[in-house]
DNA sequence: TTGTAAGCGTTATCAT
DNA sequence: ATGATAACGCTTACAA
């Protein structure tokens, strides 16, 4: 049952009892052929169950239609729904996304980025580990269309996406403030990551213009951004002298918040009463959650259409000039931090 | 500062004084080649900056080095955990996956299975949305290994990997019957997807055989199985009449459970006195929820393991067997349905 | 409108 | 140990 090799253009042609060029002409410029060899050769291919092999496409004509994102972390839904972007933006230039997962491992973006290479992506798409590392600026001398998402480039090296991390800490806390709150902690880390390092500093920003007390901002620093984090940082929180002890907290994204809310409400804190909570992203599951989470949206797949717009655009145009697009973030809020929520 | 075309195994052995062949084996065969010239090569590789061509590599060996995931829903967390499993089975044998995600959709799914069959990939997985599709049985006519994931498929045409799911469905019904609840609801929907119908199956099964009534199990449709439709399942749940109305649910996912159990702390149910809930999947926001949900686990990661297993033997084993891989699921008990958790 | 032939970058076979 | 050459399947001039 099963065939030997696939067949190829050379099969149908003699299938059809025309010539090679012929069969390709079918396929990619239809318009040249008569219709009744049109119908032939297509009979053919039915017939023979013929499937374009893309590496020999591709191979002759020099480029791939692909396109590639390198996320930051599998585990967080905020990634997913970035690719979910790009897709769709790759879908409309009838593109393939390879979609690949570095884990925040510098060592497995490298290969994934090896491998993209090798493969001869139109162009990538990356939530970098470090977006000064060596081999993406590598890859961009190369002349392959890079784009850094939710992150911006820092040389300018490379087009990047993202929003504008800082002001997302200070809407966050000024929000917090607002709600009466006069201790509040920030929670997040490692300070390694770029994200964290600039919402915790638009937080202290906005904390110190609005003149509260330095000691007040509690930093409570995390080894991950993850759900188990949030939970522990909670723990830590709990552990405070009642006098001293922030009434909100302020997560660098909704994971930690997240696992934050489950501690809280597990330890039996009433939520936002006796600690408010705000998250970053706004992923489904913080509007999911049982006491709806307070987050500083991203527009998450916006994020990813633009950022393919851009690889496009440097693909494509010669006249492409490096932009970092900055998005504005946006507080929805919910009722982990007002009692009656504003949005839901 | 851009370069025309990237260098090829040509320039290599120009700039090296040797010949093609040459460069070659440096690659493929290092062990054959003079380490004086291995090391010339070597270095003109490195000052070209040399990049094998896939393309060209895998039109000339007929095969490339790729497998394919098509998952049923990007939007679930359950998928992608999966697509992880695959990864490190990829991984492990030195292959690249591409993830590509039909939306629940036929007309996506098909479209990507064509991209995928023209990039010759070594094999593809799938979760479909109906595994009796006539595409997938093209797919493995012309030899290409299909595996279908968490799901059975129909004609034994395939490889398959899944839990057993109508035994899921029992042993949640069964702990919440355990739990001494005598009316219980299942939610979920639609039915044209096959978990659904064999997760219903097994709770309607265990329910006749532990001699409850039947009338006393309610059957809530879902259109969908997102937190929005739990969520509606809940508020329909809550407009029955409170003599006929379950004190237990069992979805037949956790994203169906998660929008039941908010919306039922919302409307001020206490969980799990006034409402249990169990769950299907086990993904990680099951866990991370404000109450612990109680879910049936299907190891996630193993399944995507597994079912790489499967596709890589079908590709390289000319012996191989078609099997369908059966995993066992398991209760993992929490708050949602037990006031003092056997597990968290 | 259709056929012929060259070439994309690699690998493998056969000489040397 | 190294070099020359054919072949993989396709696209695209160019010729007929």
């Amino acid at each position: 049952m099963a065939i030997g090799r696939s067949p190829s253009v050379k099969d149908v042609a003699a299938s059809a009892g025309v010539s090679l060029g012929t069969v390709s002409n079918v396929m990619n410029r239809p318009e040249v052929v008569s219709p009744a060899t049109r119908e032939r050769v297509e009979r053919a291919m039915a017939e023979l169950g013929f499937v374009r092999n893309e590496s020999a496409r591709q191979l002759r004509a020099g480029t791939s239609r692909t396109l590639a994102y390198v996320m930051l972390e599998g585990s967080n839904p905020f990634f997913h729904d970035v690719a979910a972007g790009i897709e769709m933006a790759a879908e409309d230039s009838d593109l393939s996304l390879f979609i690949c997962n570095s884990n925040g491992r510098s060592g497995r973006e490298e290969v994934h980025l090896d491998r993209l290479m090798q493969q001869r992506v139109q162009g990538i798409l990356i939530t970098p580990v470090d977006p000064g590392a060596r081999h993406l600026a590598d890859i961009a001398r190369r002349g392959i269309p890079v784009v850094i998402v939710d992150r911006v480039g820092e040389s300018g090296a490379f087009c990047s996406v993202a929003v504008d991390d800082v002001l997302g800490g200070r809407i966050a806390v000024e929000h917090l403030v607002e709600q009466g709150h006069s201790r509040v902690a920030v929670i997040g880390g490692p300070e390694s990551i770029g994200q964290v390092r600039e919402r915790l500093e638009g937080a202290r920003q906005v904390w110190a213009e609005l003149g509260m007390k330095p000691d007040d901002l509690t930093y409570l620093p995390t080894a991950e951004m993850t759900v188990a984090e949030g939970r522990s940082a909670g723990e830590r929180l709990a552990g405070l002298p009642a006098r001293r002890r922030p009434t909100a907290a302020f997560c660098a994204n909704d994971l930690l918040a997240l696992g934050l809310l489950q501690q809280a409400i597990g330890a039996g804190l009433r939520i936002p009463e006796e600690l408010a909570i705000v998250g970053f992203d706004d992923i489904e599951f913080a509007a999911a959650a049982a006491v709806p989470l307070t987050s500083v949206r991203q527009p998450r797949q916006e994020l990813g259409r633009a950022a393919a717009g851009l690889v496009l655009d440097e693909a494509t145009n010669p006249a492409h000039e490096h932009q970092q697009l900055t998005f504005v973030p946006e507080l929805v809020a919910r009722a982990s931090t007002v009692a009656r929520p504003r949005a839901y």
